[in-house]
DNA sequence: TGACACATATATCACTATGATATATAATGC
DNA sequence: GCATTATATATCATAGTGATATATGTGTCA
């Protein structure tokens, strides 16, 4: 149980709150779960076989309309496995910035062009932050709601706290970079 | 030249600054990078060859000792390579902390496990956390010795920075989850 | 009402990279 | 002298990405 895959964990957490198809998932993915991980179509659809076969998930026909659509439930062996799987220790946290890559081997292109790379992260953290402090402003007036804002909200809020971070620093990276330039 | 192998990239990178033998590169990459990107054994040494049969890098025997090392240099050309790519826009910066992933489901082991995660993950940062500031410390003493050091320091920085973050929201993070057991 | 764009929906595939493992030698410690 | 650790290269099954193909429903505006 020390090598699961990673698709299967998240595809039964998010189906352990609602029934979903495959293209939700993958909207749950690039919205709510998108600022901590991510996934494909091309995990996600054979993954969602892979656990019907396992007999973790079940699979039935949205035959209300004429599309081909899928939606799939967790079963009580799914919500076993994503207990477990929780309660393991985390293997791996990683950050892959090509930010900072392309930062590090900054001398190449000299400051001025450091410090577009900056702006262009700067814009993109600034963009994405109303959104998540919109998202923290809705999870904490529905907290009773339901059990798992309060898991929720932890979450956002760490993104909240480190966007605020980035944004400190791509002031000060800029301040250094200019002050260099003189 | 849109789809650029990353791990091309970072090791022309590094070949910019110093000739190194594949094992030297993993080295880097384990401490100096691995803040922000990560590379494998299986990636590197068939990238190696790779970089040599395109011309963008030299192989030669280090044959000063006994044993098999192979010790690679970047060629003009693969300069060439480097300073296109790191002008280019940045294309994807990716954070994947699976401590943020067990938490969102976090319901599903209750608060005192979600605690214990945040411990752990608190505990791996304050250790991280000293090695940051010693580093910036001694990129601050030597910043004339090579032009590199200041794009290095902004990365370092970079990290102090999140990583100060970080500890913050772990504080608050517990606090939450200890109030709302109450 | 027809046409166009966009959102919904599933599926597959070439390719990139990981993580584990195999193999062997040099250096270090006791 | 022996064991352990560090150096060093290489390969492979597997996971996951990103692009693409295909097709249907939905909104809109002329």
């Amino acid at each position: 149980m020390a090598t699961e895959k990673k698709i299967d964990c998240v595809i039964l957490g998010l189906l352990s709150h609602e029934d979903l198809t495959g293209y939700e998932i993958k909207k749950r993915m690039d919205t709510t779960l998108k600022y901590f991980w991510g996934a494909s179509y091309g995990s996600i659809y054979p993954a969602l076989s892979d656990l019907v076969g396992r007999g973790l998930a079940t699979k039935r026909d949205g035959a209300e309309n004429k599309r081909n659509k899928l939606i799939y439930s967790i079963t009580e062996e799914g919500r076993k496995y994503l207990r477990e799987w929780v309660a393991l220790p985390v293997e791996k946290d990683e950050l892959r910035y090509e930010t900072l890559l392309k930062l590090f081997f900054g001398k190449e292109g000299g400051p001025s062009q450091a410090e577009s790379h900056i702006d262009a992260f700067q814009k993109k953290i600034e963009e994405e932050l109303p959104y998540l402090i919109g998202a923290a402003d809705t999870l904490r007036e529905n907290m009773e709601l339901d059990e798992a804002h309060k898991y929720y909200l932890l979450t956002v809020e760490f993104g909240i706290k480190t966007y605020r971070a980035y944004l400190e620093w791509c002031e000060e990276a800029k301040a250094m970079l200019s002050r260099e330039r003189e």
